[in-house]
DNA sequence: TTACCAAATGGAAATCATTTCTGTTTAGAG
DNA sequence: CTCTAAACAGAAATGATTTCCATTTGGTAA
């Protein structure tokens, strides 16, 4: 936590009640969140939680570097911690499509000012979704199981 | 045109006109294009077109392989053609940020199934950003410009 | 400790992209 | 040519996100 804290002091932004709550969340928490799901959590913890303010501080979180954007076609919007363990350098991000834990992934073709296919590369969006050690296992042992039955 | 064409029948779709006016005005632009740049680009020219068969229709050419949407960290809706030497194998593209034309990438790291930092990888997004060919060059010497006249 | 102010906050309201609904038209098969 | 499921336009609903504004507060400096 309080190396969250200081990634907020490092960018000139303050310490409130409400942005910890925000990081002790998302530290609970395994996966990412939506805006809706952190008011909901939130809700009646620290009193009132606008939605308005969830929208400026999870942005302002992510600007800090505390959470990231996970991307979806869809455009739905969900944040989730960029732990501690990941450290400072250039990586992406792997989540559960199960239980929504999140991976970090080191490997990367792409460095921003590079050349690639004639362009030179300005900025770079890669994630991944997959499924977790332990979903993969249940959902082996589930299509096993239904296999078992149908040969009866 | 007749090779997108093919790929909407190969769907069990219709060839309608809205279909092919869309197709057309992908063909002539070079990059990607929201929906509403659509319809500004296709009022007149075939009557009224509704935002809402916009919609579904970007989706449906999107389903078909025809478009691909692009994807941005905001979730803007973009959708770009994916040309027909882009052929069928797995790419992804990169597109210009001051022309948005739009390349294909062929080099990717990932293949749906394999293992990444203990996931099994189900689907992954890539999506770059760059400068292409002539917009790089068109920056660098109004760069090289301004330094000129900084110095007097 | 206190005073101060820019930053942060909550809530109401506005915005606006996207979806849903409905009645009408049409592509394409038979 | 006839028929039907698919596609269509437009109006309206939806719902996520943003804007606005009056109030509070964290952190700095006296
Ligand atoms: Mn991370
Ligand atoms: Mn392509
Ligand atoms: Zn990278
Ligand atoms: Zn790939």
């Amino acid at each position: 936590m309080e190396e969250h804290l200081e990634k907020l002091r490092a960018s000139g932004r303050k310490v409130t009640p409400r942005r910890k709550a925000i990081i002790q969340l998302f530290l609970q928490e395994q996966g990412d969140l939506s805006p809706q799901d952190v008011q909901e959590a939130l809700s009646g913890t620290t009193g009132q939680f606008g939605l308005p303010g969830i929208y400026r501080n999870l942005e302002i979180l992510t600007t800090c570097g505390i959470l990231f954007r996970v991307v979806t076609y869809g455009g739905e919007r969900r944040y989730a911690l960029c732990k501690a363990g990941h450290g400072e350098g250039h990586h992406h991000h792997i989540v559960c499509i199960a239980c929504r834990k999140v991976g970090k992934v080191s490997d990367c073709l792409y460095k921003d000012g590079m050349m690639v296919e004639g362009f030179r590369l300005v900025s770079h969006i890669v994630q991944l979704n997959g499924l977790c050690e332990s979903c993969a296992r249940e959902k082996n042992d589930l299509s096993a199981l239904q296999e078992l039955r149908q040969q009866g």
